[in-house]
DNA sequence: TAATATTTGGCAGACCATGCTAATAGTGAG
DNA sequence: CTCACTATTAGCATGGTCTGCCAAATATTA
């Protein structure tokens, strides 16, 4: 991991379906060794796959949440439970284990306040074990980014 | 936006870099109109671009962190000189805007510790106009889709 | 039913990916 | 300093992919 790959790296953050020949010209490689560094960092994990970035609202996901949730017991049964079943959400984009007051970070995506309460009331806490619920809705998105800092 | 765009998105949400053959395949058609549907999602901006997906460990961001930001105003002035600030700044990925006890919501990514103080010490708090920063690190993440819900 | 608009499929030329081989640069021991 | 060795790079050729164009098919509206 040196320089040139950090390079290959922030560009195809950037720019994920960029050409091989354009991202070697960008690094000032020729196509074929940018291309192994680029199946090396594929291969090794760092590169872990490629995404469209989609507009949520245009896809007709109006409501972006992030949940904060508190588990009443921490025991590996309800710790792994829960996990589990988060992990099977669709709406449950992402999930973080947080220090601080709460144990969870959600981000959830629905189509409509009554979506959420409906996700709320017949998803999250149907699962059982879960001490608090605490929610805050995003209702505007002043910055985006998928390019890491340069370093 | 039919039920074949949606499949479409949800396909390159997967795999950005699928080839526009597979991606006909999988959704039934030949390859000239699912090309077509691509390049009007892209155009319209429901497909807002393409990024590879990376390891921040493994590129050498240990922290990740979530902050919680109130403003001490929110005359025109401050707000637009905040979120022009953050705008600029590397490190933030993420800025919503938040409903409830927070103006802001920040996800920040840095190398360690010491290197999130320095940015807290010498770029967020240098912004002036911020009533309370509020922290919390995310030691570890559940899930993290790029793939929004069927509907 | 007929006319129109929209979407689709197939084809051809240009472009790109990628394995192979040779050349170059970098490294360490003598 | 030189030589041998390794790792990395560049160039080339082949095969696959993209994408614009035109005709056919499908859906829509009157």
């Amino acid at each position: 991991m040196d320089d040139k790959d950090r390079q290959i790296i922030r560009a195809l953050q950037r720019d994920g379906r960029m050409s091989n020949q354009d991202l070697a010209a960008m690094v000032n490689l020729s196509p074929s060794p940018c291309l192994r560094r680029v199946r090396n960092l594929e291969k090794s994990g760092v590169i872990e796959g490629y995404s469209a970035r989609v507009n949520a609202r245009a896809y007709g996901l109006a409501i972006t949440a992030f949940v904060h949730i508190r588990l009443e017991r921490h025991d590996e049964e309800t710790v792994q439970n829960f996990e589990r079943q988060i992990d099977g959400m669709e709406e449950v984009l992402e999930c973080h284990v947080m220090t601080g007051q709460t144990d969870y970070q959600l981000r959830v995506v629905v189509e409509s306040l009554d979506a959420y309460e409906r996700f709320i009331r017949t998803q999250l806490q149907r699962l059982g074990g879960i001490g608090s619920i605490d929610t805050s809705f995003a209702y505007g998105t002043i910055k985006n980014s998928t390019v890491f800092p340069a370093r």
